[in-house]
DNA sequence: CGTAACCTTTACGCGAACGTTAATCTTTGC
DNA sequence: GCAAAGATTAACGTTCGCGTAAAGGTTACG
């Protein structure tokens, strides 16, 4: 079943690192840390599609594939996209099996170069992508700080007018709220 | 309808301007960006409630709950957040409304004190909560980096190998694989 | 060669996050 | 003061992202 080239070393030993080896659906799932239901949900959306198939049709997935199942996780979880926000971001399947194989059943140099720049500007629009994610979150961030310093205003106008009249406690002409956001 | 005290300037020129106006849902939600759906689901949700109601029971939105609603909104958009989540940042209107009316109705200095500084650490753990999220987004740029530096490794060696004989084109031993990702 | 463990497709179910419609007020402009 | 525009609640409909059987085939092990 390992059915690639050489393996000069052992016979039938189940290295679980070899990178040329083949897993199946519930072993990938519980190293990427999704369900199989999951991973046959994002093949069914074409994100992915497992690298080969068993003679009995079971999905076969390689180090690869397994890669990018961790990838498209990092997109849900941690990015927070979408099923189909991500497979805008990956490109469909369509077109990476076609890069895919073009690139690997020429031996022209320069088509090669082509198709290796193709994948580094897709990688470039990628980050571009979480770039912009980062840039709005920290946008928030901002906002969130500009609202902590008109609640330490109010703080330091508190402590220093604690030596003024205590009546005046009311309708401060800054036009802001007090605990903004958390009234 | 202008319900709030002291508005000497105007009689019933409608300030769009005026921090202290009170808006429909439809308004605030072209402002925002929302439907207005949206904003009367995040109130079931318990994510914020207008500041008052019409006599004939409208909702009515000052300046704060449009804030509020903005942060909402980016939450959703740009941080990917559940509406769940949303409301674990937030906490829920309870605690909000007590917390003002506490404010509001005391003048003792010390526990206003109190509530601000309670406030702020609310705000603290929002930004933490997003640093998080930043943090996770850099990890993936960084493994999307990975990934194009492998790309341009076999560019440069493309571009370098060309010197050398062009039948060795397969198996390198760096353990990597082309396209990786875009396969 | 049997059988337990794992896989396949198909399909129904479910909670989240709204969209949409219906029937009924309110508010506004003339 | 009346109609059009806009709001209210209630309720059903929809899409997404899976969970969960059901009814089988396949692989691995002894």
């Amino acid at each position: 079943m390992t059915l690639t080239h050489p393996n000069p070393t052992s016979t039938t030993a189940p290295d679980p690192q070899d990178p040329a080896r083949l897993s199946r659906i519930q072993e990938v799932a519980e190293e990427v840390g999704l369900t199989a239901r999951s991973i046959r949900y994002y093949e069914e959306k074409g994100l992915l599609k497992p690298v080969a198939r068993s003679e009995g049709d079971y999905r076969l997935y390689d180090a690869d594939d397994v890669e990018r199942l961790r990838f498209i996780k990092g997109l849900r979880d941690d990015a927070g996209f979408s099923v189909a926000d991500i497979g805008r971001l990956l490109e469909d399947e369509a077109a990476r099996a076609h890069i895919g194989a073009r690139f690997r059943a020429t031996d022209d140099p320069a088509e090669r170069r082509d198709l290796l720049l193709e994948g580094m500007s897709r990688i470039d629009h990628q980050v571009d992508t979480l770039r912009a994610k980062i840039d709005r979150l920290e946008a928030m961030i901002e906002a969130a700080t500009t609202r902590r310093r008109h609640l330490e205003a109010h703080l330091t106008e508190l402590d220093g007018g604690a030596r003024a009249h205590p009546e005046r406690a009311a309708a401060q002409p800054d036009a802001s709220y007090p605990v903004r956001g958390d009234r």
